[in-house]
DNA sequence: TCTCAAGATACTTGCATCCA
DNA sequence: TGGATGCAAGTATCTTGAGA
């Protein structure tokens, strides 16, 4: 039973009516800035209805806030969650950090409405919210990691126990930059993986390159987790295959694309990835 | 140019049921 | 008794398009 006593500090009043659903939605948030009603619900909540209530709940307790974009021909978008002060005041609390910024909430804020890249973010983020969506529903999975990209930009963040010790002070130049992080866990078996989420704005030389800054980076460490890139359509799945084809990279990639996912309505936990030079579609547990 | 209804999209609220 | 949950109806806000 939670203490239902009326706190009169807010701080308090939130932490008395906080669930361990609501910790990790709110470390989530934290970790990964954004993210949609829809997203919050198919991941944490067994209905969107009864997530809405929660998250209008949390939002009066002010450890969330939420900004509602309009949709250019009508209509509008579902509301964006972040991080109100209060709740980076927890999330800090839980993970023992100092005591956040008094206008921590209001610059993250801030940055998070104004980037032009949201939808790509949002994208990116719907690819693990797809995997705990996926694990909430299936026994015996589980979306065991998920590190935002902001987790590979420090130097020294790819230096590994074994790796040249150059690596300890190299930054991120020449290196991949991933748009997120993973560990999966299907029936016992267990995959890490890098995502690059594709939205089709940038061209292929620029995938191809991205590819390469991974070959760099298994050649230089122990580092050899698969990388799977998700494209927006088929078409350019195939593309990117024949690019590849063409310089056979070390690294392991696996790519699906939004196209098939939708067409077959399955996550990113079932066969959707395409290895190079292999038609079979390969389960994310099943991937080397 | 202005007004207003229709349509689209998503959130809120009321009520009921189940369960610990 | 209160939290979790589902269903249905209501509400809010925007764009579009027709008509005066």
């Amino acid at each position: 039973m939670r203490n239902r006593l009326p706190a009169s500090d807010p701080l308090l009043r939130l932490q008395a009516s906080i669930t361990v659903r609501d910790d990790q939605l709110l470390g989530w948030l934290y970790d990964h800035g954004v993210l949609t009603t829809d997203q919050i619900a198919e991941a944490l909540f067994p209905s969107l209805d009864f997530a809405q209530r929660r998250l209008r709940r949390l939002t009066l307790l002010q450890a969330t806030d939420r900004f509602r974009p309009n949709r250019a021909y009508g209509g509008s978008y579902p509301y964006h969650y972040v991080l109100d002060q209060l709740g980076y005041h927890h999330v800090h609390a839980q993970r023992g950090l100092a005591a956040p910024r008094r206008d921590q909430a209001r610059r993250r804020k801030q940055s998070l409405t104004s980037r032009r890249d949201l939808p790509h973010l949002l994208g990116a983020n719907q690819v693990f919210i797809d995997l705990a969506a996926h694990a909430r529903t299936h026994p015996h999975t589980s979306l065991d990691r998920w590190q935002p990209a902001s987790a590979f930009h420090s130097p020294g963040v790819w230096y590994r126990v074994g790796d040249d010790p150059r690596m300890m002070s190299r930054g991120p130049t020449g290196l991949p930059r991933p748009d997120g992080a993973g560990v999966w866990t299907d029936h016992g078996r267990t995959v890490p993986f890098f995502l690059e989420y594709d939205t089709g704005a940038e061209s292929l030389d620029v995938l191809v390159e991205k590819v390469g800054k991974y070959d760099r980076l298994y050649s230089m460490t122990t580092w050899a987790w698969p990388v799977l890139f998700h494209l927006p359509s088929a078409r350019r799945e195939a593309n990117l295959h024949h690019r590849l084809a063409a310089i056979a990279p070390e690294a392991t990639i696996a790519t699906t694309s939004a196209e098939l996912r939708a067409v077959l309505g399955v996550s990113p936990a079932e066969p959707v990835w395409q290895l190079g030079g292999t038609a079979r579609r390969l389960r994310l547990v099943d991937l080397p």
